[in-house]
DNA sequence: AGTATCAATGCGACTCCGTATCATGAATCG
DNA sequence: CGATTCATGATACGGAGTCGCATTGATACT
């Protein structure tokens, strides 16, 4: 699978699919490829004030299937997103004092999760993992 | 951890932390002690009508945190609750067709989570992992 | 290049889920 | 039994996301 780490790739898989490439999906990626942080619909919004908030909701949905972006749930039920660094499946770190988020990717996780599935004669097709808790930068900070 | 799965058990679990048993959450508690499918609010304050509203989500906010009740996030976002069977922690086996939510428990993908938060140097406080596919009944109806 | 087509946009209204406010009522303690 | 404090219900409110629809603009066709 392709990088999606540089805007252009971006367009790339944007285009390869099927879809527009428009002046607010560009601009999009442009901002979540200028941010570090996951970031929220509303923030991202107000960075982008002459795109309507729908199609940014729009746009955030369409790269979420283009796994050019994905989906963090906090711990509290809030949502933010997030540019997906790998383009691939993986699970996040999630530090609730600094909002930090970091992929990772582990065989063992899927396997004993694909395990579980098996024994309980249950068919997979997704699953989410997410580790709530406090980042190494934010343990050193106390 | 005590049993949770009987209404009795739960007003005792209610009564020791220093909450008070009243008509509604009796009447909550008993509405979930009858269903065994996952419910959203919504259904559990139709069936509950003279119950106001608020005094659901309350009351099922309280459960949450008396590991009474426990969050169902499903696949497309949205939320579901179901009375823990356990009371402790435990995973998800979510199926997209019937909605039938099985719940599991396994040291094996416990300890492979923690194993990560290890790596990452990050101080885990909690998780959740959620599997999401068919069920074998489903399966085999197809 | 010129044009037709259909996807994408922007706006605003709207839904859905959950919460805050606050006066009223009920459970618990002395 | 009376006082206190917690819980309730009604309603208004708020945030997140979606919908409908007229307009715009990217792409494909010639």
């Amino acid at each position: 699978m392709a990088d999606v780490s540089t805007t252009e790739e971006s367009t790339e898989r944007l285009e390869d699919t099927g879809y527009r490439l428009t002046a607010p999906r560009r601009a999009v990626l442009d901002a979540i490829a200028g941010s570090n942080r996951p970031f929220t619909i509303e923030e991202l919004s107000e960075r982008l004030p002459d795109i309507g908030r729908a199609t940014v909701f729009r746009t955030i949905k369409l790269l979420q299937e283009l796994d050019i972006v994905c989906r963090v749930p906090l711990e509290d039920g809030g949502i933010r997103y997030e540019r997906s660094r790998s383009g691939r499946h993986h699970h996040h770190l999630i530090c609730s004092e600094c909002g930090s988020v970091t992929e990772f990717s582990d065989p063992t996780l899927d396997e004993a999760i694909e395990q579980n599935a098996e024994t309980a004669s249950f068919e997979l097709d997704g699953h989410s993992a997410e580790l709530y808790g406090r980042c190494a930068s934010c343990q050193r900070l106390s």
